[in-house]
DNA sequence: GAGGAAGCTAAGCGCCCGCTCACCCTCGGC
DNA sequence: GCCGAGGGTGAGCGGGCGCTTAGCTTCCTC
């Protein structure tokens, strides 16, 4: 429930805020482990496992394995929300806002593409009401790229004929890069980061 | 194994194709629960139950469950590489070969939600060999996308600079409606079908 | 109308799942 | 030096999983 942010920069693992460490460690093991097979096929003792623990240690922390994938979806998404408010409200033209927003959100999903995937890709096999929180928090992120390209299009930077539909294309562009983004592959989270920025100045018909 | 394709349209349901009449039944129950819920949280009698047979009525024609997802994945593979090779390979300029495919290509993952969904979504599920077979297909796919590409580039209808990771986010653009779209929300398959080859084209500098 | 393949079911096997419980350390406070 | 709280474990429960098996019906063939 808390959105504090200590620093200024995005830098910081954000699962440092979850403590104690006992915790912390399962919750990364989960992430990991979700990343990898999918909540579904994850186990509570592969969890464990991988945290160094065994299997009954994680429910002292968490009372069932949804809430640790509830957890993960919940500060993931403040995470990228931070990221996309960070842009859209710091100094400078539409299509400077949106370049750097693109640019920074697909980096996060490239470059934490594990947490990105268990965020972006695992929102179904939440419980009702920890989709609708989750859910909620995703009409923000969409609300946040809108309002960018709308005062783009307002100050004749961009052409947009369908905003919302331009909206919903960006951010579906920038986070399937979650699924395919390969650590190993032939390029980094910042070049990505650029070429997409790139394109989605292209698709706003910017410059 | 078999490609091929009785008509020149691709309007055929392509599970068509798959006899006898139970043992295509099954696959369209499965199609259906794997999209809805995921392959690893589907049960076997959940399949069963949806196509009003006993659970054991299943392994008459299928030896897995996994048999299942890959005879799925195989025929929508196969039809999506029918797709963009007909657009592909159909007479025109660059452009309007690469708006026919995307549009295509878009109105199958949205139209075809459901069978999307698994094909594009479900492949980690897969064995070392299945998933080797369609990761072929997939290069396939890509290959075919990035011919267009390169031959507008060719042809100086289009301005790429980088026309592998032009052809990636294409595809992945694509893709990922499958994700989002929802038959019950305010875009037909056609609309974001349009939509879509317009904002491809400006992201490849036609026109 | 006997024989046999094909298609299906009821019952259930063995396994592993999410989760619980009884118990055990460790360590700070008095 | 005893106590209680917090963090941990080993064992295991109830249940649902993927899949198998024995046996039944249907229908085609000659």
């Amino acid at each position: 429930m808390s959105t504090a942010e200590e620093t200024a920069g995005g830098e910081v693992e954000p699962w440092d805020q979850v403590t104690p460490d006992a915790a912390r460690r399962l919750l990364i093991a989960a992430v990991e482990a979700f990343a990898e097979r999918g909540y579904h096929a994850t186990t509570t003792r592969d969890i464990a496992g991988r945290a160094g623990m065994s299997p009954a240690a994680l429910y002292i922390h968490y009372k069932t394995k949804e809430e640790l994938l509830h957890r993960i979806s919940r500060i993931g998404h403040d995470k990228a929300l931070d990221i996309l408010r960070t842009a859209a409200r710091r100094e400078g033209s539409a299509t400077e806002r949106l370049a750097d927003a693109v640019s920074s959100f697909v980096r996060w999903h490239a470059g934490r593409r594990t947490t990105a995937r268990v965020v972006q890709y695992e929102l179904d096999a939440l419980g009702p009401d920890a989709r609708a929180e989750i859910l909620a928090l995703r009409r923000q992120v969409d609300a946040e790229v809108r309002g960018i390209i709308q005062e783009g299009v307002a100050s004749g930077e961009f052409d947009v004929l369908d905003v919302r539909g331009t909206t919903l294309a960006v951010l579906s562009l920038c986070i399937d890069v979650a699924r395919w983004f390969n650590v190993n592959g032939p390029r980094t989270p910042e070049e990505v980061g650029a070429l997409y920025a790139d394109l989605v100045l292209r698709m706003v018909g910017a410059g």
